[in-house]
RNA sequence: CGCGGGGUGGAGCAGUCUGGUAGCUCGUUAGGCUCAUAACCUAAAGGUCACAGGUUCAAAUCCUGUCCCCGCAACCA
């Protein structure tokens, strides 16, 4: 048994996620947290809201909302989305609790202490009507470059050219559309990544083991040379840059920039955790304490691969503290919609709660993770979503298990016929699926969920190809014992499926094994031929339920229909 | 010449690091079975591996160049 600790990149406050979102950091790391402590380790998976920064502070105000209370609120929402899709977080926290508060500006000292903290005074855009300072993609105007109108003070969407806000002819705020700006100075901290980059690449080149992805966009940063970065913003909703309840001077009216505290929240999370549940979190993240044993692993998509591969590693180290890093980082490429973008201004696409009311999490949690963008960028469509679903859930696995429970509640009364001699036929199904139980095994170990995908359902298919050679159907007619020994054999086949699917669809998995007179989720299995004698010959079987639905085609018509397709 | 990822039968993907009969799922076609959600099982057809050069006995795989798609470019998070 080993330690593990596992996080998924924190979900932004702002509204409820879509699919894209979730198969790329919060739903893969279940899958793996599942599997985990299936296989009997101790885990502790976390997440968080991430809730600082001008968009939070916006829609608060949108909303008419204090924005504690807004993020308060929108946490809950999200947490129960999350829940609805069996996403089993042993902590679901908030990046602005007391616990991330303390240990950010904790950070913040240390780092300061070590000489990686300097003042620099910038010039920022402030709309006087607004009353705010605005980030640079808050400031729209004229592109001096080619005359765009509507470009962004950060780029230009028409030419592409990086631009910084002062670029701008005829600047006006993006939020009120204001042309009552200024620009004044104001003065920031900066974290010296300059100074690091040594110690970085030192760090990034022991991990060989890397997705090809994570350790490529790690080295690009590394090699343009790490510029020193901005760790506070001129707002109200943030930590408030102090140390001990005294803020720093010239910085009470600033926080921290939401990309400074949100990744500590990883670590502030286990402490809400620990007071909630009387845990111990500095044994996870303290190597002093005991977290030089535990195996940590991160699950984001591939935007914030920087962030977790140089910007929070760079605290970490900066601070000269033993804390824990990453021992791997899983990092995903983008689900698309149709070929485009999920977009959340943009409306396209499924978010997650009108996906959970259309269909149950299992649905969802298949298609994803059997077509995870891993390689590359995937693509969702829903007459894709349909095939996958009709044929791997329905057709093999649900199907398998409805022929088999029909079979026994028609011909055996409903009962668990006794189990007989193995044959050949038996023997060889079961070499079969130690076979693909090993490789599907080590393909969830090294995080390859399309391809365990495939194992696992290659192994709901040997199922099906068993009863094929096994013909109980026919063999009943002369000799009802023998057919009552490959239906037993059929049973323990489902409680095995139970047990091997329960990572990737839980709650499929739990009414499997309900179906077969088992509580629970049967354990783990250390092999398959010893755990097929599990069931209670004589037992009553619950009527046979239909473990998926097919979905037809007037429901794609229908979903097309709301949610946009190829052509939206 | 900003950077990264990708281009493999009709669709979705594996294989590329470590050259050596191009593999899987869906779809299509044919056959089988009839316990089952018109499902299951077996078999077949279908690919000049984006393009052009080069290295090699041998290239999807290595090298050079070109084209196309997606993303990023540090104040969106």
């Amino acid at each position: 048994m080993a330690r593990h600790l596992i996080t998924s990149a924190l979900p932004y406050i702002n509204g409820v996620k879509h699919l894209g979102n979730l198969v790329g950091s919060i739903l893969p790391a279940d899958v793996y947290a599942r599997f985990m402590r299936a296989r009997g380790h101790d885990v502790l998976y976390i997440c968080a809201t991430d809730e600082h920064g001008t968009p939070a502070e916006l829609a608060a105000a949108a909303d008419n909302k204090d924005v504690d209370i807004y993020c308060r609120e929108m946490h809950d929402v999200q947490e129960n989305v999350y829940r609805g899709f069996d996403i089993s977080f042993d902590w679901f926290g908030r990046s602005h609790s007391q616990q991330n508060h303390d240990l950010t500006q904790h950070l913040y000292k240390k780092l300061d202490e070590n000489g990686l903290i300097e003042e620099v005074e910038s010039l920022q855009v402030y709309s006087i009507d607004d009353g705010r300072f605005l980030p640079d993609r808050y400031v729209e105007g004229t592109c001096p470059h080619c005359g765009y109108e509507r470009a962004r003070g950060d780029q230009c969407e028409s030419c592409t050219k990086v631009l910084d806000p002062t670029d701008l002819v005829n600047p006006r705020s993006a939020l009120s559309g204001s042309t009552n700006i200024e620009i004044r100075p104001s003065k920031h901290l900066y974290l010296r990544q300059s100074k690091m980059v040594d110690e970085l690449r030192k760090w990034i080149d022991t991990k060989t083991d890397w997705p090809h992805l994570v350790t490529s966009i790690a080295r690009k940063w590394l090699d343009e040379g790490l510029k020193d970065r901005s760790i506070t913003r001129d707002l109200k909703w943030g930590i408030p840059v102090a140390y001990k309840g005294v803020p720093r001077p010239g910085f009470e009216d600033k926080v921290f920039y939401v990309w400074f505290d949100a990744p500590i929240e990883y670590i502030g999370a286990t402490a809400e955790w620990a007071e909630a549940t009387g845990g111990d979190w500095e044994s996870w993240w303290r190597e002093d304490k005991g977290a030089d044993t535990v195996r940590y692993t991160e699950f984001m998509g591939k935007d914030n691969i920087p962030f977790h591969t140089v910007g929070f590693p760079a605290t970490l180290l900066g601070s000269k503290e033993p804390w824990k890093k990453a021992d791997y980082i899983k990092g995903f490429n983008w689900l698309n919609y149709y070929g485009g973008k999920f977009s959340t201004s943009g409306k396209r696409g499924i978010f997650m709660d009108k996906a959970i009311a259309l269909l149950p999490a299992d649905y969802w949690r298949w298609y994803l993770m059997a077509n995870a963008p891993e390689s590359q960028d995937s693509s969702f469509s829903w007459e894709h979503f349909q095939s996958i679903v009709n044929k791997d859930l329905c057709d093999v696995l649900g199907n398998f298990a409805n022929r088999i429970l029909k079979f026994t509640a028609a011909r055996f009364d409903g009962k668990i016929p006794a189990a007989g001699e193995y044959g050949p036929v038996e023997t060889e199904t079961l070499a079969a699926i130690e076979e693909k139980f090993r490789t599907y095994t080590d393909c969830m170990e090294q995080m390859e969920f399309r391809k365990a995908a495939a194992e696992l359902r290659a192994i709901w298919m040997i199922g099906n190809e068993y009863l094929q050679r096994a013909e109980p159907w026919a063999i009943f007619k002369q000799d009802p014992e023998k057919a009552g020994a490959s239906i037993r054999f059929s049973l323990e086949l489902i409680r095995l499926f139970a047990a091997l699917s329960a990572p990737l669809i839980p709650d499929a998995a739990r009414r499997m094994a309900e179906s077969v007179a088992c509580t629970g989720i049967p354990a783990w299995p250390s092999n398959v031929k010893d755990n097929m004698s599990a069931l209670e010959t004589g037992a009553p079987l619950p009527a046979p339920e239909i473990l998926f639905k097919k979905i037809e085609d007037e429901q794609i018509t229908e979903w097309i229909d709301t949610f946009g397709g190829a052509e939206s």
